[in-house]
DNA sequence: ATGCATGAGGC
DNA sequence: CCTCATGCATA
């Protein structure tokens, strides 16, 4: 098993090594399902990088982009463009994203604090008041709790509890106001080559997470 | 890069 | 219903 460390050396490592023979994470993932069979998506792949999977999840991917970087640096290129597959079939099952106001957004992490595991009822009066689907409610909640997982293995005895908080209203209305950013999601920016240039040229890159 | 969603597996 | 791994769709 790796230890946490040499995990972000290597993602570190799979990120240069990607962006230096000029791939995107989506070509990863697809030279994964090439060379192996089961296919990852770009999002994985972006999650790898910067260390937003579990640990264990991390341990299980990590061999399969092991010899994916072995691959890359002996065939050094004429690797993966191999032709993209079209087997897309439409499969109009998919609920539409529910795009959850920022208010209510400020709202659910107040719940989330006070109690991350709301029982049913609780869970429809919380959608109630809000006037949001109780499953979209719920659904906001498993992946809230995820979300606190990944970034669960920190050592400081502060942080996870203390982030993007400031209105402490429930119901009622909100005062307009700017979030501090939240500085947890450390980007490793303090290791760029000189001659580092990516295919996207957006500002994000040199961006905290979110304002 | 990230928000909301799905589905498998577990009790 | 949950957790966990994963991804479509979107900002």
């Amino acid at each position: 098993m790796p230890t946490e460390i040499e995990m972000q050396q290597f993602a570190r490592e799979i990120k240069k090594k990607r962006v230096s023979a000029g791939f995107t994470q989506a070509d990863v993932g697809y030279a994964l399902g090439v060379l192996y069979g089961k296919m990852f998506s770009q999002t994985t792949i972006c999650r790898f990088e910067s260390l937003q999977l579990s640990y264990k999840n991390m341990c299980r991917l990590k061999p399969l982009l092991d010899s994916w970087l072995a691959e890359a640096t002996n065939n050094d290129n004429l690797q993966a463009m191999i032709n993209r597959d079209p087997m897309l079939v439409q499969s109009r099952k998919r609920k539409r994203r529910t795009n959850i106001e920022n208010i209510a957004k400020d709202s659910l992490e107040h719940y989330y604090l006070a109690n991350p595991k709301p029982g049913t009822q609780e869970m429809r009066q919380i959608a109630q008041n809000l006037q949001l689907e109780k499953d979209v409610v719920r659904v906001w909640f498993c992946n809230r709790r995820q979300k606190d997982k990944r970034h669960a293995s920190k050592e400081g005895s502060d942080s996870v509890l203390s982030r993007q908080m400031g209105h402490p209203n429930i119901g009622g209305f909100h005062l307009p106001q700017e979030m501090p950013s939240p500085g947890y999601m450390s980007m490793q920016l303090g290791s760029m080559p000189p001659m580092y240039n990516p295919a996207f040229n957006n500002k994000d890159m040199f961006y905290p997470p979110r304002p």
